[in-house]
DNA sequence: TGCTTGTCTGTAACCGATTACAACCCTCCG
DNA sequence: CGGAGGGTTGTAATCGGTTACAGACAAGCA
C-alpha cells in the first residue's frame, strides 16, 4: 500500500486528473459538487501531493524566508528549536528554508514567503516586503500584519504565581534587556505580584546562563534580599539558580526560582520550575498563516498559550529571608 | 540563461539522453569514449541533475542520517552549525537529513547514508548499520572505517604555542571529561608544554560556559596560579575569561586564555584566541566520503587541519604572578 | 560468406504532477 | 428549432530524469 497519487484520486472520484489538479490548486472552475467529490476522496484517502512531482511541473520549488536581525545570536537555543520545528514541516512539503540574516534591501530572488522574526518598532524589513509584495508572518504581536506570538504577559503571570501562590512576598525579576518580549513578561510579572502585594526587585542583565549567575550573584552579595526569583528566560534562571547554590543556599529550600520557555536540555541537576512555550505549535500556527496569506484570506494574528511546567524549583519561602 | 537539462547535454554530445543517464549513474555499459565526451559536455555546461526529477523517476527520495548519542546536547554550537554546513550542501541536493537521536535498533527504514557523531570505543550502532549494509562515514578517527575529523592533537599544540611563544611556563588545561576528544586536546597540550618544559595542572569540568566560569574561579579563589590557560572548548575558554575578569585580573595583562573550536557569537567583549575547526570542510569531506561509500570506493580516512585564529586574549605573562 | 555473439546506443514508456486546448453540455434567445 | 455562449471537464503535451527493450554494428567462428 503506497501512497496515493492524482491518477488513484481521479480514478476513486470518477473525474480525470485535470479536474483533481484544478481542485488542489484552486485555478479555473470547477463544479461545487465536483469539488466537493473530490475533496472528499482525497480527505479519505488522505492524499497528499508529492512535492518533486510540483517542483518538476513548476520548474521552481517554494521556498520560505526566515528573517532575523544581525544582532541576534542564530545559535539560541529558542531559534535552533524554532527552526527544527518549522523544518518538521516544511522538508517533507520540499519546501526549502532559506537564512535571511541581517539586511533585506539586496536580496535579489524573493522567497515564496517570510518568516520575521524580532520585529522592532519601525521595522524596514516589513515595508521591503510589502513593497515587494511578498507574503509575510511575524512572530510577536503586531496590530496591521499577520502575527503568530507566545502569550507572554499572561505565561509571565503563570510563572510567577508559582512563587506567590506558596507565599512569596519578596521577590526579584531578572530581566533581559529592552525587547517587547521582555517588556510584556515584565508587565506580566508585575501585574501578578501586586495582586498579592508583593515587594518587587528588578534585576537587568543578558539573556545567557552566565549572565544569569552573575548578575543574581552580584545582586546577592551586594545585600539584595529575595525569596522568589522569576527569571525572564529558562536560560537566566538556570544561572541564577546555580548562583544562589554556590552561594550557599538552599534551592528550593531558602531561595525559589522560576523560568520561562521550557527548553530541554538545561544543564541544572534540579528539574525547572518554568513556563513552556509551544515552539511547535508556534511554527504550525506560522505555517498555516503563510498558507492564509498566500491564499489572500483575511489578516488576523494569533496568542498560543503557554503551559505551566512544574518542577522542583519551588517551595514555599522560608519563615525569615536568609542573611 | 536557465540550467541546462539532460537533453541539452544529449544534443551537445551527440548522443540520446538515455546514454547521458546511464553515464550519470554507471549503469549499464558506456563506450569509454562516449562517456569521456558526455563528461566533457557535462563539465563545460557544468551540468547537475534536476533532484526534484530524479526523486520523480526513483519514486522515493535520497535521505542522509545523523546519529548522535542520547545523552548529548543536540543543541550545543558545534551540532548546530555541522548540522548547518551539512544542509548547505544536501538541501540544494534534495537529499533530506534525518535525525537519528538515540538508539538504532528500532530503526526501520533506513537512510540511504548514515554520518556517525559521538563514536563510543565499542559502538553498537556501528554493527547494526554493517549488519543492514547501510553506508557509513565516522565524525571522529576510526582505524577500520570511513572517518573524518579535526586534528585535535596538532591544534592543541598551535593552541598551546600561543601561550609558550609568548613565555608563559605557568599553564592550566581545562579539560571536558573523558571524551577521546577531551583525551587528544589534552595530549596535544601536554606535548606542547614539555616542549618548553613548562608547569601544568589540570582542571576537569563540564564543557558549558558555565562551568568554565566556575572551575576557573573556584581553583584561583583556592589559591591556584597560572599566568596561561589553555581550554579544550571555546565556550569553557569564555567563561574561564569572564572569571579572571570578574576576580579583578586583567585578561590579557595578567592571564592570558586561548580556547579551541573557532565558534562564532562568543558573548565576549574581547575577541578570543582560539584554534578554529573548519566544520564546512569537515562536513565537504564527510559527504565526500559518503559518495564514495555509495560508490564502493577503498575505505579511508582524513584529518581536517584546524587554524589557528589569534585574537585579543594572549599577552606576555606579567613579571610575576598574581596574588 | 553466413550465423552467432556481445557490446554499445537509441527509442519510448513512465514517474506524478500542471496546464493549454478542445470538446462537451446546457441554457438562452432570436 | 438552431446556433451562440458560458461553464465544466477530458485529453494530451510537458517538466527532467530513469530504464526495459530492441536495434545496430563489429568481431569471431565454422
Amino acid at each position: 500500500m503506497t501512497r496515493p497519487t492524482i491518477n488513484d484520486i481521479a480514478r476513486a472520484a470518477g473525474v480525470s486528473k485535470g479536474t483533481v489538479s484544478r481542485v488542489l490548486n484552486g485555478h479555473s472552475t470547477v463544479a461545487v459538487r465536483t469539488r466537493a467529490q473530490v475533496e472528499q476522496v482525497m480527505s479519505e484517502l488522505n492524499y497528499v501531493p508529492d512535492p518533486a512531482a510540483r517542483h518538476l511541473s513548476w520548474r521552481t520549488g517554494q521556498t520560505l524566508g526566515l528573517s532575523t536581525l544581525p544582532g541576534d545570536p542564530l545559535l539560541s537555543p529558542y531559534q535552533v528549536l524554532f527552526r527544527r520545528a518549522l523544518e518538521a514541516h516544511t522538508a517533507p512539503a520540499g519546501v526549502q528554508l532559506l537564512d535571511l540574516h541581517g539586511e533585506l534591501a539586496q536580496v535579489v530572488r524573493f522567497p515564496s514567503a517570510v518568516l520575521l522574526m524580532h520585529i522592532k518598532p519601525h521595522d524596514t524589513r516589513l515595508d521591503i516586503l510589502v513593497a515587494r509584495g511578498v507574503p509575510v508572518v511575524l512572530i510577536g504581536h503586531h496590530p496591521q500584519h499577520r502575527w503568530v506570538a507566545p502569550d507572554d504577559q499572561n505565561g509571565a503571570q503563570l510563572a510567577t504565581r508559582q512563587l506567590t501562590d506558596v507565599g512569596h512576598r519578596e521577590l526579584a525579576f531578572l530581566g533581559t534587556g529592552e525587547s517587547q518580549v521582555a517588556r510584556d513578561r515584565e508587565a506580566g510579572f508585575r501585574a501578578a505580584a501586586q495582586a498579592v502585594g508583593a515587594n518587587v526587585f528588578t534585576l537587568p542583565g543578558g539573556f545567557t546562563v552566565l549572565d544569569g549567575y552573575r548578575t543574581v550573584r552580584r545582586a546577592w552579595e551586594g545585600g539584595l534580599r529575595f525569596s522568589g526569583l522569576f527569571a525572564a528566560s529558562d536560560e537566566q534562571a538556570v544561572g541564577a539558580a546555580t548562583a544562589l547554590q554556590d552561594l550557599g543556599l538552599d534551592v528550593p529550600g531558602q531561595v525559589s526560582v522560576v523560568g520561562f520557555d521550557g527548553l530541554p536540555e538545561l544543564p541544572l541537576p534540579l528539574r525547572l520550575s518554568t513556563v513552556a512555550q509551544d515552539i511547535p505549535r508556534i511554527a504550525e500556527v506560522a505555517l498555516h498563516l503563510v498558507q492564509e496569506a498566500l491564499a489572500g484570506d483575511v489578516v488576523r494574528g494569533e496568542y498560543v498559550p503557554v503551559t505551566l511546567q512544574p518542577g522542583q524549583t519551588v517551595a514555599p519561602p522560608p519563615r525569615r529571608l536568609p542573611p
